[in-house]
Formats: C-alpha cells, structure tokens, sequence
DNA sequence: TACTGTGGGCTAACAGCGTTAGCCCACAGG
DNA sequence: CCTGTGGGCTAACGCTGTTAGCCCACAGTA
C-alpha cells in the first residue's frame, strides 16, 4: 500500500468516523502523522481524493450486490435488502457518491456499470424497470438517513410494497427500449 | 419587507442563481449593498438561513401540489409530474432540502405536514403506498438532477412506469397502517 | 431643548478551510 | 563523489463564517 493509498484509506476511514464536515486535508495529514501539504505531493487535490473515494465506493457496492444475488431465489429482494444495508452502513460514502453528479470522465473505467448490472439482471434485462426500482431504492435510502420519514413508519413495509410493485407490474411495451 | 425578509430572498436568489457554493454570507451582503457583519442584526447564523429557505420552500411545494390537484382526475399523475417540475425549477433549494436530515423543531410548525397533505390524499389516504411514491418519486429527481441516468434514458417513461405500478398494486392489508 | 436608548450600519480581526511556493534532507544510481 | 528526486517541512494567500467593538441617526421622553 503505497502512500497515495494510504491517504484515500485514512479518508474514507475519517469520512465514516466523522462525516463530510470532519473530511479536512489537515484532518487526513493529521492521521498519517504528516502536515496537510505534503498530501499534495501524492494527490492533486480534495476533488481527486473525493473521485477516488466514490469509485472505490462503487466497486465495493457491485460486489456487496453479486453477493447478495447468488445465494437463493429472489434477486431483486436480494439487491434491494443489499442495497439498503450497504447505504446505512456507509451513510455518508454514499451521500458522496449520489449527492452530486457523477464526473463520469474520472472515475475508473466500467465501475458504474459494474454496480448496475446486478441490478439489470435481476430484471431480467428490463431497463426501464430496473431503473424504476433504483429510483425508489435511491429514494427510500435517502429518505431514510435525512430521517425524513415520521418516526413509527414502518420502512419494511414500504421497501416491500414498492419493490414489489416495480417488479410484478405488467409489461405494458416490452421491447429493447432505451 | 422588512430586512429579515430581504435577506432571506436574496439568499434564495442567490443560491438558484450560483448554486451552493454561491451561497456566501459576504455575497448575499454584497447584493443588498452592506457588509456581511452587518447580517447578524438581523439573523443568527448561515444554519438559520438556511432553514428559513428549507421553510419557504415547503410551502411553495405544497401549494404546487395543491395547485396540480385541483385541475382534472389523475391526481396521482398530476402531483408526480409536479414534483418533478417544481424540483428541476428550483434544483439548489430541491437539494438544500432533501440532502440533509430536516431540522424540524427550526421550521415552521405544520410546514412538513401541508407539503405531504395532498400526497397522502391522492393516494386515498393510503400511507404507505404515498410513502412509497414520494420516494420514487424522490429518487428519480435527485438522480435525473444529478445525471445519473444514462444519456439517451427515456426519464418520462420510468416516471410513468414507477408511478403506475406504486398505484395499481394490490394493496394485501388494507388497514390504518402507520 | 437636551438626553438617552436602540436599530442597524461599519472596520478589524479570528480561526479554519484548500492550496501554493519554496526550502531541505535522505537516499539511490552513475 | 555528485546529482537527481521523493517526500517531508514552514510560511503564506485568499476564502469562509463569525465576533467584538465602534458609531451614527433617529424616536421618545423629561
């Protein structure tokens, strides 16, 4: 693990510990025992660290899903439960990563479609419903950590009757649509 | 209009206009022609602005609810396609908004309440079903809002898709559920 | 008329932020 | 031995939100 490793661990360790308000550059030196401006000399700047952050998030997400498929009949549930424990146990990684648009151009190659194909396939290739799931899963998780819900919802229940929904509902126009 | 007021609506403006970023208590001083000192006779903190835009912006959300409503059957439709407008016309407040937990006991009291009000009742009184939807609904926003869906992705059809199969599902137990 | 409070400006300044310039030292390779 | 370079360092800049303390204009009152 070379140094430049070392400095996007200690923030993504730091981000989960105390959130985005706790992720500063003299935060980050401080934990490797450095001053702030010798990171520069491994990184360009917070927005790289941010990027590195985000595409490692995707990456573990993907295989939190392909995990979550193989064992047992069910994937959409499967992804959904998956998809939900993943969120809140890394709260503001994912904030990071779906707060702000995607720099498409900086994180690794294929990584975003890494994390959608499990998704995709629990569709059975359904575009549109797949995304219509990932909406509301979006949704849902959001929610969920902003505390948006009254306190006393039963987040279960909702999570159940949405997936549900998406999934049983009539194909309308199948096709290879966009 | 008195001072308070004016600073609220400049910062409002300001935010729409530059974004987040943009939001600085030395530019809002700037466009009233004072220093940003100055501010504090008049409001506590940045936090309390804030809250007082969040505020603002539930109300005018729900009145574009209650608005979408009154005009034709579809009522379900109708709010759904609300919600996406008033989100994409006011994306910076959408995400000061949404993006963080509601500090509830700072915003004005019943504010929350009028903006889910007329959700709640197009889905008949159904909570969990306009839960569901509101999340959907929620999670298609802030992805179209931060690009995430691919280029070319038929976003009025994933709308259409989600919203049906959230209201046509059978609903297994009907009751006064939370 | 004089006095006194107060509302609402102002400047100077602080700590913390990301970041840059420029210095220096240890070590590897020729 | 000499020289490049990787990787630290301090000092400093401009930005942020915010506080302290000053001052002036005006209203109300004795």
């Amino acid at each position: 693990m070379d140094r430049r490793e070392q400095i996007v661990a200690t923030a993504g360790s730091l981000l989960e510990r105390e959130g985005p308000e706790g992720l500063t550059m003299r935060a980050i030196a401080d934990d490797l025992g450095i001053r702030a401006p010798s990171l520069y000399k491994h990184i360009a700047n917070k927005h790289e660290l941010e990027v590195a952050l985000v595409s490692e998030a995707l990456t573990s997400q993907a295989e939190a899903f392909e995990k979550a498929v193989t064992d047992g009949d069910d994937p959409v549930g499967a992804i959904a439960s998956a998809y939900r424990r993943w969120a809140l146990a890394h709260p503001h990684l994912y904030a990071l990563m779906n707060n702000q648009s995607l720099p498409r151009d900086e994180i690794a190659e294929g990584v975003e479609a890494q994390s959608i194909a499990p998704v995709l396939a629990a569709f059975g290739g359904d575009r549109q419903r797949a995304r219509a799931a990932w909406a509301f899963a979006h949704g849902m998780v959001t929610l969920e950590l902003a505390d948006r819900f009254p306190p006393g919802a039963d987040i279960d229940e909702t999570w159940r009757i949405g997936i549900t929904s998406i999934e049983q509902a009539t194909n309308p126009t199948e096709g290879p649509a966009n």
